[in-house]
RNA sequence: GCGUCUGUAGCUCAAUUGGACAGAGCGUCAGCCUCCGGAGCUGAAGGUUGUGGGUUCGAUCCCCGCCAGACGCACCA
């Protein structure tokens, strides 16, 4: 183990090894032996900085009491450098305790790395394709876009800090019947004013109108079918239209990414893979997987699975038992999995496989990530499964579907299209900047309008951010402004807060103390307090390594929020600039600006600004 | 009917994925500004982790059965 180390690994991935090594050594003929030594920070600090509880789990296999096992391992030397003590608790906890100088190495050392902040390179230049955001061509954006559009480029931003190669890819809604439908309206009664204007709200309402006017009229709905029709035949007419459209909302869509800071490295619509369509369901039926049912072409994944064929046949026996004939016809209908229409045309099953088979075939990537709501699951689960077993995805690809939870009103009812559906993503954006503004000028009064403005619009934004992140992805959310745009607790504004006072101080720091040298000092741990801070930093590349081993941000907003409260808690007890040991002090602000850096830094990772003043 | 997801403090969520005494925020109550930025800090109250079994040295976590809710189930994505 190397204190100041070039990061190569964590921490707690270099003593886990070093247990693995000392119970492989003291059990040399025991396998389970061999893979020992899982390392956890502790779960007090009393109980040292990592602990181990591996030597309980082998008791059964060694047949040894687990402290007699914990006892060999503890006292096997020679003790490496940047550990003080090893020790025996409980029913056979092994606690690790590091040396304080150890420690505050370890926390400048990732605290300082700015080049691979702080992090092991383990993508090792493999690729990775994030689909995220997707809106829909003809729609504006509303909050139930917000969730995959940030939890992607989070997710997006974390495998680049790894090291991988990533494309993010904007799979957008600009392909499929709906165009029919807007085309149709258009002719009929679009508001060119409106449409210059503000397009995608008169193209909203030019879809709903026209949609409304199919349903009950047989006529308009044949004709809107026929749009589509000559749409994909390639009339030149309807593509301009078409074309119009995307044009006019990919500008809007611009314009929110724009302000959130997001980015992505293609954007691929549905209809980019429209020419690969027709070969995808030929091949499909070639192998066997697709054949005609009711005049479409379908796969029926039950017969790529014994096992649901199995469940599925069950399931229909039970819904006849009870007479339930409509259940019972429901069920084809959960592995019924339509590759083409009844009218010959293409839905999202064939699109999608084409999307699959053009990501592996052009990156080679080490895994897909596609987020999305969590109704989409089963499709999802139908289409890895589908495209694995026809060797459209190869083995060594990852297949992963983030499933986040969708956005429910404040009564936990889906949002009625009747009452005016989701707020619309401008209007949350403008009532954070808004809110975020009153506070902004409260406190800071001698803050020019334009920098104010300015501040409050980073402040709003990454509250927004931070409360869509900062629980597990597949948490259902009811929306509240209260809760969305909250600037105090578990929130945004108290991370970017408790990083805009550490660089205050840190100026503070530097211009009354021009003699200091902090940057030299190593950064201090004697108290408690400070202890926790540095343990906290030592364990970021643990938290950014986790996020992109389970997709979820929320493991880096919940450490983010923890390093914060313990800095705040450090910052109300321990004095920095007001310290008479010259010593001391210097420690305590190079601890200070190591918080600082993880805190930017980790903010950044989110897409949260870290501003240096609020 | 079948399937997926969820159930943890009054409310909103954590719990390093099987580890030591289940932790935060909001709200409530009591404190902290002659003190580096109070968007803050300290403390109190608040829990049979939906429920009943099982596996285990150890279960919020894994398995089985119930209960409740959300979502999905043939040409929207």
């Amino acid at each position: 183990m190397n204190d100041n180390t070039t990061m190569q690994s964590t921490l707690s991935a270099e003593l886990a090894a070093l247990l693995r090594e000392r119970f492989a050594a003291a059990f040399p003929d025991c396998p389970e032996a061999a893979s020992a030594g899982r390392v956890v920070p502790s779960a007090r600090p009393g109980f040292g900085d990592y602990q181990c509880s591996d030597a309980m789990q082998l008791s059964r296999a060694l047949r040894l009491p687990p402290r007699a096992i914990a006892e060999k391992v503890a006292s096997a030397l020679p003790l490496p450098d940047a550990l003080e003590k090893i020790e025996v608790a409980g029913p056979g906890y092994l606690n690790l305790t590091l040396r304080p100088a150890a420690l505050a190495a370890r926390a400048a050392a990732v605290a300082d790395d700015e080049e691979r902040g702080g992090v092991p390179q383990s993508g090792d230049g493999r690729t990775v394709v994030v689909d995220y955001s997707s809106p829909n061509v003809a729609k504006s954006m509303h909050i139930g876009h917000i969730r995959s559009t940030v939890i992607g480029a989070a997710l997006a931003n974390v495998f680049r800090a790894l090291g991988y190669r990533v494309i993010a890819d904007n799979h957008i809604g600009d392909w499929g019947t709906q165009f029919g439908i807007i085309i149709k309206g258009y002719r009929e009664f679009a508001d060119m004013e409106a449409l210059a204007r503000d397009p995608v709200p008169e193209l909203e309402r030019i879809y709903k109108e026209s949609n409304a006017r199919a349903r009950e009229d047989a006529a308009w709905m044949e004709a809107c079918r026929l749009e589509t029709v000559k749409l994909q035949q390639g009339d030149p007419e309807n593509r301009a239209l078409w074309q119009d459209f995307i044009r006019m909302s990919r500008h809007t869509f611009d314009e929110i990414y724009d302000r959130l800071g997001i980015v992505f490295d293609t954007t691929r619509g549905e209809s980019w893979y429209q020419p690969q369509l027709a070969g995808v369901v030929d091949r499909l039926v070639a192998a066997g997987f697709a054949h005609e049912s009711r005049g479409a072409v379908v796969v029926d994944v039950r017969d790529l699975d014994p096992a649901l064929a199995e469940q599925s046949r069950k399931a229909v026996e039970a819904a006849r038992a009870k007479g339930d004939e409509e259940s019972a016809a429901r069920e084809d209908g959960k592995w019924i999995c339509i590759v083409r229409k009844e009218d010959g045309g293409y839905n999202y099953n064939t699109t999608d496989f084409a999307t699959m088979e053009t990501r592996v075939r052009e990156y080679g990537p080490a895994k897909i990530v596609i987020v999305t709501d969590d109704r989409q699951i089963p499709h999802f689960q139908q289409l890895f499964l589908v495209s694995r077993r026809l060797g459209i995805v190869n083995p060594e690809t990852e297949l992963v579907h983030v499933a986040f939870g969708t956005i429910t009103d404040e009564n936990g009812h889906p949002f009625s299209t009747r009452k005016g559906g989701m707020p619309k993503l401008k209007e949350l954006l403008d009532e954070a900047a808004s809110r975020a503004l009153a506070i902004v000028r409260e406190k800071n009064p001698d803050l020019p309008q334009a920098e104010a403005a300015a501040l409050a619009e980073r402040i709003g934004i990454g509250a927004v951010k931070y409360s869509d992140m900062a629980m597990d992805p597949i948490t259902t959310i009811r929306f509240s402004w209260d809760a969305v745009l909250a600037l105090q607790g578990n929130s945004g504004p108290y991370l970017q807060y408790a990083h805009a006072r550490i660089r205050s101080l840190l100026a503070k720091y530097a211009a009354t103390f021009p003699g200091e040298a902090a940057v030299d000092a190593a950064p201090s741990v004697s108290d408690p307090l400070e202890r926790a801070l540095a343990r906290r930093i030592v364990a970021y590349p643990d938290a950014v390594a986790a996020v992109a081993a389970k997709c979820k941000p929320s493991i880096l907003a919940e450490y983010l929020y923890g390093l914060a409260q313990d800095y705040s808690a450090f910052y109300q007890k321990l004095p920095v600039l007001k310290c008479e040991d010259a010593a001391t002090r210097a420690g305590r602000a190079r601890l200070c600006a190591c918080v600082a850096a993880v805190l930017r830094r980790g903010l950044g990772l989110l897409g949260i600004a870290a501003p240096d003043r609020m």
